[in-house]
DNA sequence: CAATCTCACATTGTCGACAATCTTGAAGGG
DNA sequence: CCCTTCAAGATTGTCGACAATGTGAGATTG
């Protein structure tokens, strides 16, 4: 039936958003991805408006379906707030990758193509280049690293796992990135262990593949752990 | 204050919905859970909003957050329409229930509380009568099995694994049990999976509880696929 | 008779105004 | 001096009207 060329970058809600509360919609995303709205900060339902040069309806719908995706929160009669992600959160987030992505892993070993399966690997050949000649230093990397489990995620051929990750988390992932500046900090590990996992998928091997992709998120976890605990002892001594 | 009995049913969105946009969500929500708005049926604003007694706005907003919870599609300028699960996407979402619920298990047997385990296993009593003296025959049985998983994903103390199960699966998995009138099927065998999950729970066995209620799941799943491939056989000889 | 074009209608998208609610700062009383 | 009360301002919630777009029926032409 329909053969909608629906392209992969690091998602989309396509549709070339022809009106203005999808448009809108997208740059508050971005501004809220990018710190230009704090979190925990308030929006002023007329000024954003003004900035963005719309009336308040379509700015409203926005909101409610970001509210939708948990990037703002509102209180009735008070108003909206950027979702502020407090340490807790973050983990709890992990937690939810760790086991949503284990399961695409899963279904990636079994119905990714070869072709597919090629062509992350050449991905990640790339971000070794990018990591020996320091190139983009870690910012690449933290995009990059995005990217790869992206494409698995794809390669599981599971609609649903697609939007829950893409649309639910990748976004609060992103922000947190950019709001804690935290890269992935070791990255020739991480690129072992997503070669590792690439081999198990192309083995076909799904047990493997799953409890790799698990161990890899969940070590990342751990590692965020860590930060966050030095800095809490760290900023004891301001 | 008001003292709404906040009744902790299969989820809510609490905040007593003070604003129109919010009891009407709810309203939309429970019409298309039981079925009184078809999967896949074109909603006509104002259609809708004369039946609700509200204008247009309130309405719109609504419908962007279902939107961002994807009980329904909406496509610019041509409308809004109930989302219509396919058996694939059906099967999907137990993929992903499967993968979530696991690691929800898996937390709740290291976050539950005493009280909370004797809580649901009390429960399973309940659940045990209502089966042997089919009072409320399977029906019950369907509410009272989500209401199993709710309270073990309640139990994970994970607030991210509560929201996404909660506000993004079970309204579907609600609906499909209404449309498809897919009951438990096997009650008895289903409890005895309950029982033997609560005992890890108890056990404090996390790597068992995941395990159980990944196989629980995935058997449940494989029962619908079974279930849709007879159904289609059978509707070849109409 | 079929295919295409056109135009009127219905629906969705957007806007500005009004009503309801919350916040705040000051005045008054204890 | 501090707490309570109240009123003014601002913000959010709701509504009806207008503009933009899609839909479908009917007419026209090959």
């Amino acid at each position: 039936m329909n053969t909608e060329a629906k392209q992969s970058s690091v998602l989309e809600i396509d549709q070339e958003s022809r009106t203005l509360a999808d448009r809108v919609c997208k740059q508050i995303v971005t501004a809220i991805v990018k710190g230009e709205l704090l979190p925990g900060q308030k929006i002023s339902e007329p000024e954003l408006a003004r900035t963005y040069g719309i009336s308040r309806g379509p700015l409203r719908e926005a909101m409610r379906r970001l509210e939708g995706w948990r990037l703002v929160e509102r209180k009735p009669h008070i108003g909206a707030r950027v979702v502020k992600l407090s340490a807790q959160e973050l983990i709890e987030i992990y937690r939810v990758r760790e086991a949503l992505e284990g399961m695409a892993c899963r279904l990636a070993a079994e119905n990714m193509t070869q072709d597919e399966i090629d062509s992350l690997k050449a991905l990640l050949d790339t971000h070794e280049q990018s990591i020996e000649q320091r190139e983009g230093r870690s910012y690449f990397q933290k995009e990059g690293d995005l990217d790869f489990h992206y494409r698995v995620v794809q390669g599981s051929k599971n609609a649903k796992l697609q939007e829950m990750l893409g649309a639910d988390l990748y976004h609060l992932v992103r922000m947190y990135r950019y709001q804690f500046s935290v890269s992935s900090s070791r990255p020739k590990r991480a690129l072992k262990e997503h070669r590792q996992i690439i081999d198990a998928i192309e083995a076909r091997d799904a047990e493997l593949a799953e409890m790799l992709m698990r161990r890899h998120i969940s070590a990342a976890r751990q590692n965020i752990e860590d930060k966050l605990n030095a800095k809490e002892l760290t900023s004891r001594g301001s």
